[in-house]
RNA sequence: GGGCGCGUAGCUCAGUGGUAGAGCACACCCUUCACACGGGUGGGGUCGCAAGUUCAAUCCUUGCCGCGCCCA
């Protein structure tokens, strides 16, 4: 029994319904146990985040990719989770309690977690939710946590071993500080902007008397950032550069601070570039960095000016003046300038105004490249601090080996050269950051600062013990029974003795390990050793680096195979106008609002079908409509063969069919599975979107409906009847199953309103036809299409109304015509509104040509039309045969074309002016007919 | 400065070594018994510019112009 639909397809009646019902009998992971395995990570969202136009793009791909290689009857399994997305988290929550009056520094680490949790249990649902109203068929069963007790697990098991592998370890060094949210940075998090700022021009006087060779008693340096002249600990010069060869180890009396240095040579100095002498600031700058530590500087000892929030302290030769101290980084610059101004020391940078006068400047304007951290959105500051290091160098090398040799397939593949590129130069990967929210390092430090890295604290007890131990018989000389009195004396008394970092891990660093740790890792469980390596990773370009490459560093560290197969990576969606959505511009379009009025499944076959390889989609709500306008159509046309009672069908295998109409329609159902087919193994998600979308449109609503509704005015009990419904029912399924990837809610909707099911349409099974169809059927209906679609044309452009039944005459029908007027009478009359048709010929008089193939049909006017627009229709027509066919000529008379063109080109050229000639000289007949 | 990509119908985009397609928009026709969120027919493009390779270039190569992104 078929349920009665409504004549308008409402999606919001539907879409929950269905989704409730698909989760709650665990339709998205059946049991299957014997299946070829099918795995897909889902790129875990902020889990206090909101669902945004690019998450409905990524999801809606997966779910394609998923909901197809489930009806193809693989184990497909989606697994879906959330990220605790360290500094994002940490300060909604900082500012939520500042709100009401609450520091975090006040409250403490573990009443500020409490806080955090609750935020994660109040808004942590909200992403998921939406989600599922994207129709996105996770394991929801599975659902995990970036901070789950099992993961957490892993993420800790894995810094320990990369420690004791000594692929982690802690470095002093200049990290990208962000002084707002006072934590480390990777490179990664540090965008660069240009920025419209000054190079300021000093002298730096030269101490005890040293002048250069040119007399001068100073040496001019430039800077971006005048500020830093607080902690200079050298100038620097190029090795070569002749001007300054005579002051190289000679000293510079710095006027502000009064700290003496040296004049170093080093390469870094580029003599083309201002006065080819440049300050070095090592504690704060990462060139200068470098520098220093060539002249000799220790990490340890270069100078720190700066706090955790960016303000001026007093660095450790005291040599700060007391009025720059606790100043802001920015106050620092100016206070820094004009004191140099003050003494004199300031170069003016001169330009000449409209009058040719020279105004002076303290600054030449320039643009600079600026650091800003992503999250944050304030200047980061180079800063010299302890943090923890992964050797991302070594981790890179069998990732890279594993995309050149195939075992990882970068779909597009220009992405490749993307991901070499930032592969082959990788810095070390700092991923300690200085939160509370996150995974806690298990490091532990004793008050020297000796470290012990362990899972647990009592392991980190027992590496310290042993430490000690190892100390102190070393101390002993060897003495065992002072050493064993020693041991005892310890062993009771180490309370207290180490500390915990209290950094906390970059969340990237966790989820990099999302692939293994979401099934289980480090426990060895069956769904690790069945769904690892991951079959696709669907993500944006935007995390290659952040979270693709290093879950393939991770992958293969750990697992020592690859984390999955194939790598798909998917652009951005953009503004209607091009523009990057973003809440400032206020430019940003909300899923929820187009699902609202169009309908989830409108929504995701728009982002299908614009998901080209290697291009951004650019929203467009017009085409959202449009699909709308395609579910509408397809709910309609279920209507229709239920009122005739085409109902669901009972067989996966085509039916029996003798039928033309019905035997081609089978052979369109093969050709468009075998082009979904194809456009899935190459994911292409919009060449497969389009596919289904002609076939039920054009191909099924357009043509085989419309062929089959004489079939239902004659006997409904007798064969072409009985025929027709069991072929119309089982291509209408075909549409169903082949369409649910793409359209999952209408689908099953429609599915289970053709009549009782075995099974839902999400657990269908996907379509593999073997049908031999007879070539012959394909040309009945060719020829049926080319006829009406000429009848229609010459009706129009003569003014006829389409409605109009029209005589016809064949003087010279073809095989394929007599057959075609012999078994389909019915759908000539009714589609090209022709009767009667008759094989001979026309009587005499007005009348149009039309063709059908190599039939010319005549159909006599009666006075009826004007003789004029009929001549000047084909002549018209004929000219444009005539173009055709004079243009093949001429490619054909060229020998060079004959001769070294491929062979088949040659025939194609041979039969394409063959038929060209036939129709031009067809359409010359046909004029000389009319006078 | 280095790398990548884009420039095809009014708009958004496919595409192919043999003189181009879709959706929307546009024009005209249609109250045909599934659907006006519909049906039918049509107009519209020197495929950014220039040179080269080729029998043949929108497609391959090079240069230029314009736009975007990433890295330094």
């Amino acid at each position: 029994m078929t349920s009665q639909l409504d004549t308008t397809f409402d999606p919001a009646s539907i879409e929950t319904r269905w989704y409730t019902h698909w989760e709650e009998n665990g339709l998205f992971r059946p049991e299957r146990p014997d299946a070829t395995p099918f795995t897909i990570v889902n790129p875990p969202p902020n889990v206090t985040g909101s669902l945004h136009i690019g998450h409905a793009l990524d999801n809606t791909l997966q779910d394609i990719v998923i909901r197809y290689e489930r009806l193809k009857g693989k184990d497909a399994l989606w697994v879906v989770g959330t990220d605790h997305a360290g500094i994002a988290t940490q300060m909604v929550v900082e500012r939520n309690l500042e709100s009401q009056g609450i520091k975090r520094a006040e409250i403490g680490r573990e009443a500020f977690l409490k806080h955090v949790w609750e935020w994660k249990e109040q808004s942590g649902g909200t992403i998921t939710r939406q989600m599922r109203r994207l129709g996105c068929s996770m394991d929801w069963s599975r659902e995990q946590f970036t901070m789950d007790e099992h993961f957490s697990k892993a993420v800790i098991k894995v810094f320990v071993d990369l420690y004791n592998k000594g692929l982690i370890y802690r470095d002093k060094r200049l990290v990208n500080w962000d002084p707002k949210l006072k934590t480390a940075i990777s490179d990664l998090e540090v965008e660069t902007r240009d920025v419209k700022s000054g190079f300021w021009h000093f002298k730096y006087p030269l101490a005890d008397g040293v002048t250069l060779d040119d007399g001068r008693n100073y040496i001019e340096v430039a800077t971006t950032r005048p500020e830093t002249m607080l902690a200079d600990m050298a100038v620097a010069v190029h090795p070569e550069d002749e001007r300054y060869a005579s002051v190289i180890g000679k000293e510079i009396l710095q006027p502000i601070t009064g700290r003496r240095f040296k004049i170093v040579a080093d390469e870094h100095a580029d003599p083309e570039l201002g006065s080819g002498a440049v300050k070095i600031t090592p504690g704060h700058d990462f060139n200068d960095f470098d520098v220093g530590k060539r002249a000799g500087i220790k990490p340890a000892d270069m100078l720190n000016m700066l706090d955790a929030e960016a303000c001026v302290v007093q660095t450790a030769d005291g040599l700060v003046p007391e009025e720059f101290l606790g100043l802001d980084r920015f106050d620092a610059r100016k206070l820094v300038v004009e004191r140099m101004k003050e003494a004199g020391f300031l170069i003016p940078h001169i330009t000449k105004n409209k009058d040719g006068e020279e105004e002076l400047h303290d600054a030449e304007p320039r643009t600079v490249a600026t650091p800003f951290g992503d999250r944050g959105g304030v200047v980061i500051e180079p800063w010299l601090t302890d943090q923890w290091y992964v050797d991302a160098e070594t981790l890179a090398q069998p990732p890279m080996q594993a995309v050149r040799d195939g075992r990882i397939e970068i779909v597009p593949k220009t992405w490749e050269k993307t991901f070499f590129n930032w592969m082959e130069n990788i810095q070390p990967w700092c991923v300690s950051r200085q939160l509370w929210w996150g995974h806690q390092i298990p490091a532990w430090f004793t008050e020297d600062g000796e470290v012990f890295v362990a899972e647990t604290e009592e392991e980190a007890y027992a590496l310290y013990r042993h430490s000690e131990q190892a100390n102190r018989h070393s101390r002993a000389g060897g003495n065992p029974a002072d050493t064993a009195e020693m041991d005892s004396h310890l062993r009771g008394n180490d309370e207290g003795k180490l500390t915990r970092d209290s950094d906390v891990l970059d969340t990237w660093f966790s989820s990099a390990l999302w692939p293994f740790g979401t099934l289980g890792w480090p426990d060895d469980t069956e769904l690790v050793r069945k769904h690892y390596p991951n079959d696709l990773l669907i993500s944006g370009f935007d995390i290659l680096f952040f979270w693709d490459a290093r879950m393939a560093m991770q992958g293969m560290e750990f697992m020592g195979e690859v984390p999955w197969k194939r790598l798909y990576l998917h652009g951005l969606v953009r503004a209607a106008d091009g523009q990057k959505m973003s809440k400032s511009k206020g430019n940003v379009v909300d899923p929820l609002t187009l699902i609202d009025q169009y309908g989830a499944d409108a929504l995701r076959f728009f982002m299908a079908s614009m998901e080209s390889q290697g291009r951004d989609v650019k929203m467009d709500e017009r085409r959202v409509e449009g699909y709308r306008n395609f579910a509408t159509k397809l709910w309609n046309a279920t209507r229709f063969c239920q009122s005739n009672g085409i109902t669901a069908s009972s067989s996966v295998a085509a039916p029996e069919a003798k039928l033309a109409a019905n035997q081609w329609i089978i052979g369109e159902v093969v050709k468009t599975a075998e082009a979904l087919d194809k456009a899935m193994a190459d994911l292409r998600f919009d060449a497969a979107a389009n596919t289904i979308y002609q076939f039920t449109w054009a191909t099924f609503c357009d043509w085989y409906l419309e062929l089959i509704k004489p079939v239902f005015q004659g006997d409904p009990d007798a064969m072409p009847a009985k025929e027709t419904r069991a072929v119309a029912g089982w291509a209408l399924d075909q549409i169903l199953v082949m369409l649910h990837p793409f359209m999952p809610f209408i689908t099953e909707e429609l599915w289970h309103a053709q009549g009782e099911r075995e099974y839902e349409l999400i657990l269908a099974k996907w379509p593999a036809p073997e049908a031999q169809v007879d070539q012959s059927a394909i040309d009945a209906i060719d020829w049926v299409i080319q006829l009406t679609t000429a009848v229609r044309a010459a009706k129009n452009e003569l003014g006829i109304s389409p409605g109009a039944k029209l005589a016809a005459f064949c003087p010279e029908p073809s095989d394929l015509a007599k057959s075609v007027m012999e078994r389909s009478a019915a759908a000539v009359e009714r589609l090209a509104r022709l009767t009667p048709v008759e094989f001979g010929d026309a009587p005499a008089g007005a009348a149009m040509q039309i063709a059908a193939g190599t039939d010319a049909f005549i159909i006599p006017l009666d006075g009826v039309i004007d003789v004029e627009a009929e001549k000047a229709r084909l002549t018209k027509a004929k000219a444009a045969a005539e173009k055709e066919r004079d243009s093949l000529a001429k490619r054909l008379d060229n020998p060079k074309f004959v001769e070294k063109a491929k062979p088949e080109a040659v025939e194609k050229a041979r039969a394409d002016y063959d038929q060209h000639n036939a129709e031009a000289l067809r359409l010359e007949a046909a004029l000389t007919r009319l006078g």
